[in-house]
DNA sequence: TGTACATCAGTGAACGCGCGTTCACTGATGTAC
DNA sequence: TGTACATCAGTGAACGCGCGTTCACTGATGTAC
């Protein structure tokens, strides 16, 4: 790739986005995490690969960084998705579909962010951190609304998000590592799951 | 390791066996896809890595010829527990408790076999002979039964069956991928997954 | 019963690969005097 | 206004790694005559 311009003094941080959006770039071109090397990074930015390590300690940290940025944007569109109804149960409806879309649109960041092992995950991204994560507090905020109305069929709202979480991550995620497998269309397949999810953990509205 | 005594002629096949052996025990022990290298499976063996090359084409049909004796354990696991009811519901309900115990008790077999990218896989083992295999057909069968007893909620069994199938996935994986996420109790957590589940997709048996 | 030979199971050594990472460095740029 | 110098952004070359895989081979074993 074409070199790039170094920074001036003190703009050397600048590098830094050029890296994390090249990483990020590489991954959704090529839907590999195996084609996101240091070596194929540093090529796009047009630098070479031992710059990348002023900017990030090391390779997982990287790609951590890539997929947090995503993980941000996943939580911008369900908190959108949730804003939409004014009714709690039609918002985590909403919010269901929503996370369902996000992951097949992006399914080697998913795959990464929540289909990889654990072991690999750098320290200050453990996984005890995505408890505390805005995309996932969201998602209890709303079902806790929603228990609130009284249309939660079960007691404990922080369960009943475990289950919608596990429910669409299962769609979502067998979907991506089966690709060949005969599912159905894929607007039938989030319609049927989203509506077994809520008639099963929520009430109707009374009227 | 220690140097194993060559087969006789015409025994040369006891060999594959014994690979595939030291491969499975390789994955159970150390928890890590990346630990089985064709280099640690022969050591173990104790022969030398070009020997594999006689019985297997490549790593990669290794590995899937492993998880495909796993996934043969599982159906057994999951035709057990069908036997286990009479009840068409009850059969599938102990289905799927089965299915959760199983990957939770062999997290990276589960890893490998609906975790991995199916870039990977060989052809012959390919994603759409998993809807044919015993493992996923046995389900099926067992959710035509319900469907056949006017106890299912929805039109199609193969839906329902695959519902059913993500339902129990989304926890299995999700526990798996992410083992430091305060989850509940693992008892109560399939008990709830299990029963959500249950609820949606059946109906109570008339008396 | 003996011997030459084909076959078969497995070996030893090496190839090439791309990777993450480290090290000592260079040269432009801003700053202090 | 000029100059010496410290700083900072980034470089070039190389390290070591373990891997999957290939190749030409060896030597024991069964078989045909």
């Amino acid at each position: 790739m074409s070199a790039r311009v170094r920074s001036r003094r003190g703009q050397g941080e600048s590098l830094r986005d050029d890296i994390l959006a090249a990483a990020q770039a590489l991954l959704v071109e090529t839907q590999s995490e195996d084609a996101v090397s240091i070596r194929a990074v540093a090529d796009r930015v047009g630098v070479t690969p031992p710059s990348i390590y002023r900017h990030f300690e090391d390779k997982a940290t990287l790609l951590f960084a890539v997929c947090m940025t995503e993980f941000d944007r996943l939580d911008v569109e369900l908190r959108a998705a949730l804003a939409c109804h004014d009714d709690p149960v039609e918002a985590v409806i909403a919010c269901g579909r929503a996370y369902v879309q996000f992951g097949l649109a992006n399914p080697e960041t998913y795959r990464i962010m929540f289909m990889g092992s654990s072991e690999w995950t750098p320290d200050q991204y453990r996984d005890e951190l995505m408890a505390d994560h805005a995309a996932f507090t969201g998602l209890v905020e709303a079902v806790g609304r929603a228990s609130d109305a009284g249309r939660l069929r079960i007691a404990d709202p922080m369960m009943a998000a475990v289950l919608l979480f596990q429910g669409v991550h299962g769609m979502v995620s067998l979907r991506i590592a089966k690709p060949n497998f005969p599912w159905p269309d894929v607007e039938t397949h989030i319609d049927l799951t989203i509506a077994t999810m809520g008639d099963a953990l929520f009430l109707d509205a009374p009227e």
